[in-house]
DNA sequence: ATCGAGCATCAGCTCAGCTTACGCTCTGGC
DNA sequence: GCCAGAGCGTAAGCTGAGCTGATGCTCGAT
């Protein structure tokens, strides 16, 4: 019988690459990775890795030894999923990942309502770079992550995790308001005009740009700021215009005018395959979808 | 991260009902499942057993658990199968379980075949009652079996067992060449003729059973006898009449006429749910059929 | 050419989990 | 009605699986 805590380090290491990625995400030292993994193959009595240069490449009997260990991690998971709802109502640490947006305007009132309807859920929010939320919940540092996408980007499907939608919700062109009459929602006619983006790297810029690109012209970035207050701050000083979501924008400061776009921004969240039934992980999305109306 | 060995004798334990018998069926002591169930049931948060008497049961919750333990282990059965035959060709041990006429007249052909085959394969056979099937694979004391129902008999499917035909064969009223012509395959005009089937509580006997019944009469039994070859030497002897499937009827001795009657025999092979892709499995099928034809 | 990242091996230690011993409770046979 | 034994749980003690930390080797990047 093939043993499932050295399946869980082959199945990590098909996820991260390397043995010392691995250790590092189940807080394990390299060398107690490295050793299990020799006993998995050993247990298998066939070449699961491959030593390239200096790091290591899983076979191809490996990669499917790998898929199989996926398969039996998430039944784990349900059969985990279905105790805690046996167990009673949600209970004890849930911890949410989030991305600052949320973190700020959509987390706090529904972890309100919350604690009133689950006293005993212990919720503990972190905000958490999109890049990093599967492995965060992969490794289990994470539970249940708040993840967006725009239209013009969805987000592609990975491996052990399973993203369910929350809520939609428009995208505004924020332009300094000079009194005049609008001019529509339409990107092209700010085409020569001074651009606020996120930071390089975030989902947001790529948006910003993918949104421009798509009307035909590639923005003159000025500024590059995440925070959507900043933004606006910005905005309102006239130093740009900026597309910002609808949960970026409440309460704008005055001199900002917000303009529909054709665009949407679609919020969801991401928690490990299997762990849909668990009875934390329900009441927060279901928490969530309230929160949204 | 529920434990698997732990899951394992859970199912285990819903299979065989006391821990008594899945400590011996996995060659452990009492006091060892007793622990480890106990830790189990920490792990998991709920009660998964009841003290009921001086045995114990599953709870709902605890049945529940173990139906998700049935998948994982037949998920990792199905991954160490495959690893099987990424090895290479049937290669090690492989115990077979068969019923004496099956292991008297089917596998030892088909074993020599084996052998050319796949020399390095080391095939086991043994006797086993066919009671005892279900217990010795899951209990991994044997990895593939033989086995048989007829038309008026199927065999219910079992938990964790799958099953495959391999061939069937006409099932014959055996009674004493008297000589004079046929007088066909009813069972009926034997009402009174002395009967000899099985011993009780084997298929056969109740086969015999089932078929007179439905032929409208209970049989006088007087012998009671498992062997073929003994059985036919006793209607040989003008000591009875029987049902004897085509295996059990290679070289009938003098005196003794066969006619086919309206029923059937099916052989097939049992194997963990699982392992149906193990290459000493499928090897062992394939050679088992051939030698059918 | 050199340095560091990445992996394997070795030695040593710790704790999970096994066995043995024992006690308790219930059941079935006399 | 009683008692022997089946069945389960707990306590104590031991062993080995598996972890850490040290060390060495091999690449690849600067």
């Amino acid at each position: 019988m093939l043993d499932v805590r050295r399946l869980r380090l082959l199945r990590e290491l098909a996820l991260r690459g390397t043995i010392a990625a691995v250790a590092e995400a189940l807080a394990f030292s390299p060398s107690a990775v490295s050793q299990q993994l020799s006993a998995l193959e050993r247990e298998a009595g066939v070449p699961l890795l491959e030593r390239t240069g200096r790091r290591v490449v899983l076979t191809p009997a490996g990669q499917r030894l790998a898929a199989h260990a996926e398969a039996v991690l998430e039944r784990l998971e349900r059969a985990g999923a279905e105790l805690a709802a046996t167990r009673g109502g949600p209970t004890g640490p849930l911890r949410i990942g989030a991305f600052p947006t949320a973190a700020r305007a959509l987390l706090p009132p529904a972890l309100a309502a919350l604690a009133v309807a689950h006293p005993r859920l212990e919720p503990a929010v972190e905000e958490v770079d999109a890049v990093d939320v599967p492995d965060a919940l992969r490794a289990r540092e994470l539970d249940v992550v708040l993840v967006h996408e725009y239209d013009l980007l969805p987000a592609e499907p990975e491996d052990g995790v399973e993203t369910e939608p929350v809520c939609e919700e428009p995208v505004f062109l924020a332009e300094p308001d000079t009194g005049g009459a609008s001019r529509g929602g339409s990107l092209v006619i700010r085409r020569d005009e001074p651009w606020i983006v996120g930071r390089r790297g975030t989902l947001c810029h790529t948006m910003a740009l993918r949104a421009c690109e798509a009307a035909g012209f590639r923005p003159r970035i000025r500024h590059l700021v995440d925070e959507y207050p900043t933004v606006l701050a910005l905005v309102a000083a006239r130093q740009g215009v900026a597309l910002v979501p609808r949960l970026g924008a409440v309460d704008p400061p005055e001199g900002v005018r917000l303009t529909p776009v054709a665009m949407r921004r679609r919020i969801g969240v991401a928690y490990r395959a299997g762990s849909a039934l668990h009875p934390s992980v329900a009441a927060l999305t279901h928490a969530l979808r309230r929160q949204a109306r």
